[in-house]
DNA sequence: AATATTAATCGTAATATTGCAATGAATAAA
DNA sequence: TTTATTCATTGCAATATTACGATTAATATT
């Protein structure tokens, strides 16, 4: 039914999921690295670099806000988004612990 | 329309959303943790630990499966899953070439 | 005030995902 | 051979996501 069960997850389960999600497009990826490497981008900009239509953009940065990565601040007409430094770290770190899971012990059974 | 325009991407970035979209469930998170945790596991096991039915299961294993994460190899009645340990290494480096971009000298100017 | 610019929101269509019951295939056990 | 067990596959319904045109809201410019 489309609809992911929470419920019988731990929080961290979620809060991995829910991270991945937003990472699970490679607008949001393109958008994400386009901030990391001119640090600070009003929408437009993003739009002309991207490549999709403004309302889709829009959509995706508010994704993105939304979860914490990014923050937006009105400046007259135009909006600047940047990455939110402490909620990125903190993003990586909860990753981190589950792409690193001990992997040195294995032996592949199958 | 629901479809990602992937032409418009670099194959680094959409190889990266692949990924994160395999993780943007609680569910196969808790497949993959399960997984590294008790090393090998058959599908039955799965099914109980996670508390989903067989065949929703089976589909999440597939999936995992698809992308090269896990190995599963036919044992009689039962399947033995278990973590591709190579390709989760290939995969943990492309992640982190994203998580990890370089964040020290940024201004939060929002 | 009138117009231009910028970005959010709304509505809608197309596609994708999730979950499970029912079924099928394959091996094991009797 | 018959029955049980285990897992994959199919088909379907419910929900979510993606994309964009049209519109709206807000500030800037003239």
């Amino acid at each position: 039914m489309g609809l992911a069960k929470t419920e019988m997850f731990t929080d961290m389960q979620n809060e991995i999921a829910l991270f991945a999600k937003v990472f699970g497009h490679p607008a949001r990826v393109a958008i994400l690295q386009h901030l990391f490497k001119i640090n600070s981008c009003v929408c437009g900009d993003l739009v002309n670099e991207i490549g999709l239509a403004q309302p889709t953009i829009s959509q995706h940065l508010k994704e993105l806000k939304h979860l914490g990565l990014i923050k937006g601040n009105v400046e007259g007409t135009s909006v600047c988004y940047c990455i939110n430094t402490d909620n990125w770290t903190k993003m990586k770190e909860t990753m981190l612990q589950f792409l690193d899971q001990d992997i040195s012990n294995k032996t592949d059974c199958c």
